[in-house]
This record gives C-alpha cells, sequence and structure tokens, in this order.
DNA sequence: ACTATACTTTGATCCAGATCAAAGTATAGT
DNA sequence: ACTATACTTTGATCTGGATCAAAGTATAGT
C-alpha cells in the first residue's frame, strides 16, 4: 500500500487535518485516510447539510469556514457555530440519524468526507482511534457549555470580546495571524450566535474602535489590544 | 456468571437504568453491570465532583437530583442542566481528563460509578455499546445546543415555559407525573440556567399562576394548561 | 463600469428584564 | 417548639440592549 496513492483518495485531507487529534500512528493515520471519501467543494452560500437530511457522514473542514444553524418550529434561528480549517461538522446527527442543524459554507470551502459507518468500524479496530473521538466527542460538548456560560452570564460587550479572542486563538493555532481577522459571516450572524442584534454587534465594534481596541473596516478587523479584550472578558464589571 | 451476584455489586444499578441506551443484548447488560463499581451516596449540598478533580469515571444518576454548573475565573456561574434518575454525569470531562464543573447534589442522592478505562475497554469488545455510547455522547451535544437557542433567542416568559415542559417530559418518561412537579433547585438556580435573575423567575411563575397555566405554592408545582405552555414556547411574538 | 441587492452604521426612542429594597415564608438545627 | 438562616415574593425604579428608521457602503451579477 502506496502512501501517495493514499493520499490522491482525497488530496490534501490526512486525518492529521482533523481535529480528530493527535496521537495516531503512522499505520492509523493510512488506515483512516482510505475511509476519506471524495473530497467535497462546497459553494459559498451552499448548504453541506439541511435540517432533517439523512445522517451518513462527518465532515472535516479542509479548506473554506462555514456557520451551522438550528431552526426552531415557529421561524427563529440560532447560529450554533463556525468552523474553520480542522474542525468537524455533523457530530450532533449521531444521536437521531438525521442532521439537527444547517450548516452552510460562508466562503468558497471543501471538506472531507468520512462515512461514519466505516469509521465506527475502524474505531473497533483501533482503540485508540475510538478514544480520540470520545475526547473529540466531549470538546464539542465543552464548547457548548462554554457558548452557554457566554449567552448566560455575559453583557454584549463581553460577548463580543470572547468572539473575537476566541477566533484570533483559533486562526493562531492554524499558523494564521492572530490579529489580523477577516469575519467571514455578517454582523447578523454574529448577532445571533452571541444572543444579541446586528445594531448592537455594530455599535460595540465601533465602540472598540474608539477606545482603539480594534481596528474596524468592514469585515477587516485587527486587534490592536489584545490584553484590553482579556481583561473585559474577566473583569465582571 | 450469576445474575443476582452481579446486582449485588451495585444494587438497583443496571446498566438499563442508564441512558446508556437501550438496545442492549442481555450479556451485555451482564458484562456491563459488573463494570459498575459500588453504588455511591451523595448528600443533599455535597458534590459528586468539583472543577478540576481528576476525571476517573462517569456517573448514572440512580436515585435524586443534580445540578452541574461551571465556574468563570471571574467568579460568574451557570448553571449548566440539572439531572435525575438514569441521566449520565460527567461527559464533559472525557475531553481533557479533568471535570470542568461542579456536580452538586439538590437531594439525597446515589449515584453508579462506572470506571471510564474499564468502559472504553469494554466498548472494543461490544461495538454495540461503542455505537450507544457515541449516541449518548452525540445527544449531550443535542441537548446543548438546545439550550444554547433557548438563551440566544427566547425572552424570559418563553425560557421559563420551555424549561417547565422540559422537566414534565422527564419526569413523565420515568412514569411520574407530568403535572406535578416538585422543584428541587432554587430561583436562583433556575435563573443561572435560563440566564436570567431568580426575581424574574418569581415573577414569571406568579403571572403563569394569576392566568391558570401553572398552581404555584413554593417548590411544589402544578401544571394546569400543558398546551397553554406548548403555545406560549412556539409563539414566537 | 453600472446597478441592484445585501450588508453596515448611526441616531432616536422604547421596554423587558435588571437592580435595589423590604416583607413574607420555608427549612434545618438545637 | 423555637430560632436562625436561607429562600421567595412583590414593589419601585433604572438601564442595556431592542426596535424603528434612514443614510452609507460593499458585493455580485449584467
Amino acid at each position: 500500500m502506496d502512501f501517495s496513492e493514499l493520499k490522491s483518495v482525497c488530496y490534501g485531507c490526512s486525518i492529521r487535518e482533523l481535529c480528530l487529534p493527535e496521537g495516531l500512528t503512522d499505520e492509523e493515520v493510512l488506515l483512516l485516510d482510505q475511509h476519506m471519501l471524495h473530497r467535497v467543494p462546497v459553494r459559498k452560500g451552499e448548504p453541506l447539510y439541511r435540517t432533517g437530511d439523512p445522517f451518513k457522514s462527518l465532515y472535516a473542514v479542509s479548506t473554506g469556514f462555514f456557520k451551522t444553524s438550528i431552526l426552531h418550529e415557529d421561524g427563529r434561528t440560532q447560529v450554533t457555530g463556525f468552523q474553520m480549517a480542522g474542525e468537524v461538522l455533523g457530530l450532533d446527527a449521531i444521536s437521531t440519524d438525521h442532521h439537527i442543524c444547517d450548516a452552510i459554507a460562508l466562503e468558497d470551502s471543501a471538506v472531507c468526507e468520512i462515512d461514519f459507518n466505516q469509521f465506527e468500524q475502524l474505531g473497533q479496530l483501533m482503540s485508540n482511534l475510538q478514544h480520540r473521538f470520545n475526547k473529540t466527542l466531549s470538546r464539542e460538548i465543552v464548547r457548548d457549555q462554554g457558548i452557554m456560560l457566554l449567552l448566560g452570564s455575559m453583557r454584549a460587550e463581553e460577548r463580543l470580546a470572547a468572539f473575537l479572542v476566541n477566533l484570533a486563538k483559533r486562526f493562531s493555532a492554524r499558523r494564521q495571524s492572530a490579529s489580523q481577522l477577516v469575519l467571514r459571516m455578517t454582523r447578523e450572524d454574529i448577532g445571533s450566535y452571541l444572543g444579541i442584534k446586528l445594531e448592537t454587534v455594530s455599535r460595540i465594534l465601533s465602540r472598540f474602535h474608539d477606545q482603539q481596541l480594534l481596528e474596524v473596516r468592514g469585515r477587516h478587523i485587527r486587534i490592536l489590544q489584545p490584553q484590553g479584550l482579556d481583561r473585559l472578558l474577566n473583569s465582571n464589571i
């Protein structure tokens, strides 16, 4: 079995890029890469999946940017996350075999599709993989609880600071600039995610700009005082 | 291997009672029950675990009632859930090998402790168990996202209605009355969970009482018009 | 390059829920 | 049963963020 051959199955889609985390042997990586079906491109604005679609695969974002949002019967909508390269989409669908949110590309993107049945079988063969996957699922729970803390007990200004700090950290983990952010989502998306209105997002960004914490030019944001944002976050008035 | 002997390891703690769900064979149930260490009693007000404690076990609530809450550095606190018989505590700790929340008993309770290392090994032997556990973790993600929707886009009245409807549903699934609720938590706990202040919780309960939706006598609540609560929930003004 | 459409900013006003305050009611320990 | 402590209710007032409105700025399609 030739490594380069495997790579051709899904170019650029090694398991190493998935947040399905480190700690796998090379053999395990190879086996896993085999099970990634084709690389799927998703055009900006298009859904990768929609609420109610049958669940078949997990998706690791390869390039690009997504948002996920859930839909309440009465038409209300809530953005539940933004996913960038290396992050996994579809974990919530395991529970019901149907997707319970929409995943929309916010720019031209590509994902690696992982057949979940095959993946589970592989987990039976490799305890380490299964262990890692348990951690991945648990990490998603922790992430969600962090957002519950944010939505349940922070003021609008703190929410936005937390959002920016989090984005910067994730960009920086991907060796992109932690101070130069290009937002892929609208003010409305941000507001929905943070439980505030788009006007409030805009006003607070302007305020941060006036306070020299940020430089805001539309969706281009430069963080001038990261410690300033951190301080705001941990102040609790 | 004798069933009654196994039962004595942790009386009343069959895997069937864990929300680690249905679909296991009797053999699997037996093997699993073996791995439940002793039944652990927890006194009202006492922690089952605290933030930072090393993660060793999952806990299935056997009897009683718990709350989990996370603690922000600056002292803010957020109740992230209430757990009753059959629900599992500790899933969030898998990700970091340390508990990231406090689990406090709200009445004298008992849990079944499940050694997680042993449980993972068992999962390797029984693909079905592992499959079910993946679903359990995923279900927790779905639950959390439901709370995000609640916190991000509902008004206080709707949050409280959603809370009561959810509690009633869970009681009813446990063959307890769906209309006669005895709340185990304070108004402050409820408020923290719902992202509103305790005074607001109290006022809205009184309002529901005035509107004949509920009968409220302290922590004893009788739901008079379940459809009224549902309507409120799906109205979106 | 042009035009339509979608997004963003900013201002003026309003209101749901927070805060402050105080009285009333459980609950637990002696 | 008594008393202390913790919890709950209700009232009065305030305020952060929502809502309504309108002008300004990107972006995409022709």
